[in-house]
RNA sequence: GCGGACGUGGCGGAACUGGUAGACGCAAGGGACUUAAAAUCCCUCGGGCUUCGCCCGUGCGGGUUCGAUUCCCGCCGUCCGCACCA
C-alpha cells in the first residue's frame, strides 16, 4: 500500500511550535527530579551558523532528549560568545558598529538554530556582550581583585609601528602586521593578570579526578601546566668579563646531573644581563633588536632558526672555579620560563647539541646508556637524552643520572656564594599567569580607575556596570576607548580627584570562563545564585571542539576555583564529563585565477578516482582541493538552510551523526545527505504502512514463535542504542537503528494478514523504533507517533525499558579457528560449558580433517567468544 | 621546535578488555517493476588464485602471543594546540 512521502517542510515547523507551546524545554530550577546539565560550547556570532556548529549542537541535543526521556530534569541552554576582534574588524571594513554587527548576527544565527529543532531552553539565552552579563563579570573581577587574585605587571605585546596598535598573534604573519605589512616589534606594556599560577598545583593534581574526560585532554593539560622539579643554580661571573655591578647569573635546570657536560650558558634576549651587556656592545644590541622583531608567540620563536650571540661574559663552573663558560644571548630562550637563563649540555639535548655545533662549542658526553663503555662512548650524530650512567663527571662517574641529580643538588645546597647557597631545589611550572588585558574596544571593560594620588582603585560595586560607550569611531587604528573625549575621565572613588578609567578590556576567554555557571541563574542580580549553581554544576556533559582542550578548559577550571574562593559557589571542577568532537570538513574548489568557489557554484562530474569539477557559471574546470575545515575564506561552507530547505532538519541531524564517529571530522557530501534522507522516507514508509494493522492493538512483546522475530531485534536495538547514546557513540547507535529497520522490513510486509500476537509485537516494536529515532530525528518521531495514533508528544514521553530475556539467544554461533585462522562455525547452546564446547568442536568435519587423526596440541575456548584449535 | 592525536575496501567507518577484519551507510555494477523516468525492491561488491576451497590483506619494517586493527620497538604520512583567533 502506498503512503504519501514524508514532508519535513510542513511537519518540522508544526512540531517545533507544539514543543514551544508546551514549553517542554524550559527548565525549572525547583523541579525535584535528578538534574542533568548538558552543554555545548557556545558559538561566536560570526554571521551565519554553518553545518559544523549544528553537528555539535545536535550531539548535545541527542543527549538532552535521551536524558529527558530517562526522567532527568535536563538543563540545555544556549548563548553567544559575543565579544571579540571580528566585530571590530567588521567595523573597520564595513563601517558598521560592533554592537549592531554582533546583535544582527545573533538574530540571524538564532533563527538558523531554531530551524534545527534543538531542545534548547531559549528563556535562558544571553550574549556575553549584554550589559547584564558583563556587569556581573566586572563584579567577579573586583571580587578576585580583593581576594588578591589579580595583579598588574608588564608583559610583551606585538606592536605594529605603522598602525600604532597592539596585534593579536594571528594578525602577525611572518613577523609582519597583517594589514600594514610593517615589521612587528615587541613592546612592554603594564597589563592585568589573573594569578592562575596560585592554583597550578591544584589544577594539576585535580586532573586525576576528571575520569570522564578524554585521556588526551588530561595529558595535554598536564603538559601545559608542566610541573618540573629542578635546581636553581647561581653561577658566579668571571670578574674580568662581568658588566659593572653584576656578579652572578641564576639558571634553572631540570638536569643538574649533566652539569659537567655544560659548555655554555644562554639568556633570553630580554634578560637583564643581556640588556646590560648590550649597553657597551653595539653588535649585541643589534642582535637583541633583531630578536625583538620576531613576534611574541612561542611557536614563532621556536620554529625560527636558532641563533645566539656571545656576550663575552664568562661564568665560573660551580664545581671548578678555574673552568669558565661563555654566556650567550639566544633567541630560543624564553624570559617567561624559569629564570630566563639556561645552561646548555650539548651531549644530552638536541637543541643544545645543534647550538654547540653551530658555534663550535665542546660536546662532552656525561650520560651513557647502561652497559656502554665509558672509554669508548661518543656522541657523534645525535645527543643521548635518556636515563643512564654518568661519565666524564668527576665524582658522579658510575652513578645513575638520578643519583647524580641528588648528589649535585645536595652538594650545591651546601656551597655558598656571597653568603647564600649556590643552589636551591625548586618546583617550577610552565604555566604562566593569565594576561587578561586587551587594548581593544569590543570587550568587557576592566572596572578599575587610575588615580595620581591613590594609585589603582577598583570601581565601587554600586557604580557598576562600567558600560562601553556607544559613540566610538573606527576611522583610525588603536583603541577607541583611549581617544574617546569623555569616557575615560572620572573622579577617583577614594579621594575625589580627577582620575582616569582603565581603557583595557578583558580577554574574551574571561567571558567564556563562567557562562556555564551564569546559565543556571541567567537573570540574577549577582553573578550566580549559590544554592542554584551548586545544584546544577558540574556540567554533566560538556561538548566542544578539541581546539579548546587546553586554554578554555583550564581557564574555566581556574575561574570555578576563584569563584569558590570568593564565595560564589562550592566546587572546584566545572565539567564532569567532557567530549571533544571533530569538525565538519568539505572539499575546496579553486578556479584557475585563484578564486575560491562555494560547493553550490560547482558541478561535479565522474566518480571515485576520476572526479572533475566545473564552475557552473563559466563551464571552466576548477581544481578540487583537499578536505578542509569549513571556513568563510575558503568558501567550502554548507549552511543549514541548504539542507533544511531540501531535506529538512532531521535529515541534516541524522547525516551529521551517522557515518563518522563524533570525535572525528566528518566530510559533508551531497550523496551522504541524500542517503540520510532516503532513510527518513524508509522509516516513515515502514511505520505508516504498518499503521492500519497496529492502530488499535495493545503493544506486547513476543518471546517465542514467529512474532519473536519482531520483538527480539527491537529489544536488542533498544538496549544497544541506549548504551551507544550513553557513550556518545552516535554513529553506532544509528547503525543499530538501520539494522532494526532492516530486520523489521520482512516481518512487517504481511502484517495486515497477521495474527493478534504478531500485531501486538509489531505495535510494540514500532513504538520502540519511534523512541530510538526520537533523539536524532525528533520531528519525524512525532509525525510517526501521531500516525500510529499515539497521544501526547514523544518529546515528553519516557524511554522504554528492554526485556532482558529478549536480548539473549539460546543458541550462539562460535567461530572456530585452527592455528589462529577461522575455518568454520559451531552453533551450540549458550549455556554449554567449556568441556561440551571442546567436545563438539573436535567432532566438526573440518576440524577432524585438519587434525588428520592426531590429537590437538591445545584447544583454547574463550567462553561466548571463540574457539582456537592448535594442531 | 615542543606537546597531543590519527592512519582499516572506491569512500565514511565497525570490530567491547588481545578473540570471526570490513557491521551499518555511501558510491559502483547487474536485475525486477514501469510505455519511460523517478521512487522502490532483489543480487554482487578488499585483492589474488589452480574458486565445493586456499593464499594475501588494517600506513611501512620488526617483535610478543595459540591468536594482533588492538600490546611493544623503530620509521613514514596527515591533522590539532602552543598562551592576544574564538
Amino acid at each position: 500500500m502506498a503512503t504519501e512521502r514524508y514532508n519535513p517542510r510542513t511537519s518540522e515547523p508544526r512540531w517545533q511550535k507544539a514543543w514551544e507551546e508546551a514549553r517542554l524545554f524550559e527548565t525549572k530550577n525547583d523541579d525535584g527530579r535528578p538534574t542533568y546539565y548538558v552543554l555545548e560550547m557556545f558559538p561566536y556570532p560570526s554571521g551565519r551558523i554553518h553545518i559544523g556548529h549544528t553537528r555539535n549542537y545536535t550531539m548535545g541535543d541527542v543527549v538532552a532528549r535521551y536524558k529527558r526521556a530517562k526522567g532527568y530534569n535536563v538543563l540545555h541552554p544556549m548563548g553567544w560568545d559575543a565579544f571579540g576582534m571580528p566585530a571590530e574588524n567588521a567595523a573597520i571594513q564595513n563601517k558598521i558598529h560592533p554592537k549592531e554587527w554582533t546583535y544582527d548576527n545573533i538574530a540571524t544565527m538564532r533563527s538558523q538554530l531554531k530551524m534545527m529543532g534543538l531542545s534548547l531552553d531559549w528563556a535562558r539565552e544571553f550574549a556575553t556582550c549584554d550589559v547584564d552579563y558583563y556587569h556581573r563579570q566586572q563584579m567577579l573581577f573586583i571580587d578576585f581583585y580583593k581576594k588578591g587574585l589579580v595583579r598588574r605587571k608588564t608583559s610583551k605585546v606585538n606592536w605594529d609601528p605603522v598602525e600604532q596598535t597592539v596585534l593579536a598573534n594571528e594578525q602577525v604573519i611572518d613577523g609582519r602586521g597583517w594589514r600594514s605589512g610593517a615589521l612587528v616589534e615587541q613592546r612592554e606594556l603594564a597589563q592585568w593578570f589573573f594569578k592562575i599560577t596560585d592554583y597550578a598545583e591544584d589544577l594539576l593534581s585535580a586532573i586525576d579526578g576528571l575520569d570522564d574526560w578524554p585521556e588526551k585532554v588530561r595529558l595535554m593539560q598536564r603538559n601545559w601546566i608542566g610541573r618540573s622539579e629542578g635546581l636553581s643554580i647561581r653561577w658566579a661571573l668571571a670578574e674580568d668579563t662581568a658588566p659593572a655591578g653584576v656578579g652572578e647569573l641564576e639558571v634553572y635546570t631540570t638536569r643538574p646531573d649533566t652539569i659537567f657536560g655544560a659548555s655554555f650558558l644562554a639568556v633570553a634576549p630580554d634578560h637583564p644581563l643581556a640588556r646590560k651587556a648590550a649597553e657597551g656592545n653595539p653588535a649585541l644590541a643589534t642582535f637583541i633588536e633583531e630578536c625583538r622583531h620576531m613576534g611574541t608567540s612561542v611557536a614563532a620563536l621556536e620554529t625560527a632558526e636558532k641563533k645566539g650571540f656571545d656576550t663575552g661574559i664568562r661564568v665560573k663552573h660551580p664545581f671548578d672555579a678555574e673552568w669558565t663558560l661563555p654566556v650567550y644571548v639566544a633567541n630560543f630562550v624564553l624570559m617567561e620560563y624559569g629564570t630566563g637563563a639556561i645552561f646548555g649540555c650539548p651531549s644530552g639535548d638536541q637543541r643544545d647539541f645543534d647550538f654547540a655545533n653551530k658555534y663550535g662549542l665542546p660536546v662532552i658526553p656525561v650520560v651513557m646508556p647502561e652497559g656502554a663503555d665509558a672509554a669508548t662512548f661518543e656522541i657523534t650524530a645525535e645527543p643521548y637524552v635518556d636515563d643512564g650512567v654518568m661519565l666524564n663527571s668527576r665524582f658522579l662517574d658510575g652513578m645513575s643520572n638520578k643519583e647524580a641529580f641528588e648528589e649535585v643538588a645536595s652538594r650545591l645546597e651546601k656551597e655558598t656564594l656571597d653568603g647564600k647557597p649556590v643552589a636551591k631545589r625548586k618546583v617550577n611550572f610552565r604555566l604562566r599567569d593569565w594576561g587578561v588585558s586587551r587594548q581593544r574596544y569590543w570587550g568587557c571593560p576592566i572596572p578599575m580607575i587610575h588615580c595620581d594620588t591613590c594609585g589603582v582603585v577598583p570601581v565601587p560595586k554600586e557604580e557598576l556596570p562600567v558600560k562601553l560607550p556607544d559613540d566610538v569611531d573606527f576611522d583610525r587604528p588603536g583603541n577607541p576607548l583611549d581617544r574617546h573625549p569623555t569616557w575615560r575621565h572620572v573622579k577617583c572613588p577614594q579621594c575625589g580627584a580627577d582620575a582616569r578609567r582603565e581603557t583595557d578590556t578583558m580577554d574574551t576567554f574571561v567571558d567564556s570562563s563562567w557562562y556555564f555557571a551564569r546559565f543556571t541563574s541567567p537573570h540574577a542580580d549577582s553573578p550566580v545564585e549559590k544554592d542554584v549553581v551548586n545544584r546544577w554544576l558540574p556540567v554533566d556533559q560538556y561538548i566542544g571542539g578539541i581546539e579548546h582542550a587546553i586554554l578554555h578548559l583550564l581557564y574555566s577550571r581556574f575561574f570555578t576555583r576563584a569563584m569558590r574562593d570568593t564565595g560564589h559557589l562550592d566546587l572546584a571542577e566545572p565539567f564532569k564529563g567532557l567530549f571533544t568532537q571533530g569538525m565538519v570538513v568539505h572539499e575546496t574548489y579553486r578556479a584557475e585565477d585563484g578564486r575560491w568557489l562555494t560547493p553550490a557554484e560547482v558541478r561535479i562530474e565522474g566518480s571515485a578516482g576520476e572526479r572533475r569539477a566545473f564552475e557552473i557559471a563559466t563551464g571552466k574546470e576548477v581544481a578540487i582541493g583537499p578536505l578542509e575545515k569549513m571556513s568563510k575564506s575558503k568558501k567550502n561552507t554548507v549552511s543549514p538552510e541548504d539542507i533544511t530547505e531540501s531535506f529538512g532538519a532531521d535529515t541534516a541531524r541524522w547525516f551529521m551523526l551517522s557515518d563518522s564517529p563524533p570525535e572525528r571530522d566528518v566530510e559533508w557530501t551531497d550523496d551522504g545527505a541524500a542517503g540520510a534522507h532516503r532513510f527518513v522516507q524508509r522509516a516513515w514508509r515502514l511505520i505508516t504502512e504498518a499503521a492500519p494493522a497496529i492502530g488499535d492493538i495493545t503493544p506486547k512483546a513476543a518471546r517465542d514463535g514467529d512474532a519473536a522475530a519482531i520483538s527480539k531485534p527491537a529489544h536488542k536495538a533498544l538496549k544497544a542504542v541506549g548504551e551507544d547514546i550513553e557513550r556518545l557513540a552516535f554513529n553506532r547507535a544509528i547503525a543499530r537503528i538501520h539494522e532494526l529497520v532492516n530486520d523489521l522490513q520482512g516481518p512487517f510486509a504481511g502484517l495486515d494478514k497477521a495474527d493478534e500476537e504478531t500485531r501486538a509485537a509489531a505495535r510494540e516494536a514500532t513504538e520502540i523504533l519511534i523512541h530510538l529515532i526520537a533523539p536524532f530525528m525528533p520531528h519525524l518521531a512525532e509525525e510517526c507517533w501521531a500516525a500510529i495514533g499515539g497521544k501526547d508528544l514523544v518529546a515528553a514521553s519516557r524511554w522504554p525499558d528492554f526485556d532482558p530475556e529478549l536480548v539473549l539467544d539460546n543458541l550462539i554461533v562460535l567461530p572456530v579457528q585452527i592455528n589462529g585462522k577461522k575455518r568454520g562455525d559451531l552453533t551450540i547452546a549458550r549455556e554449554a560449558d567449556q568441556a561440551a564446547v571442546e567436545k563438539a568442536v573436535l567432532e566438526l568435519d573440518f576440524v577432524q580433517k585438519a587434525l588428520n587423526g592426531a590429537p590437538p596440541r591445545k584447544v583454547i575456548v574463550v567462553s561466548q567468544r571463540i574457539v582456537n584449535v592448535v594442531a
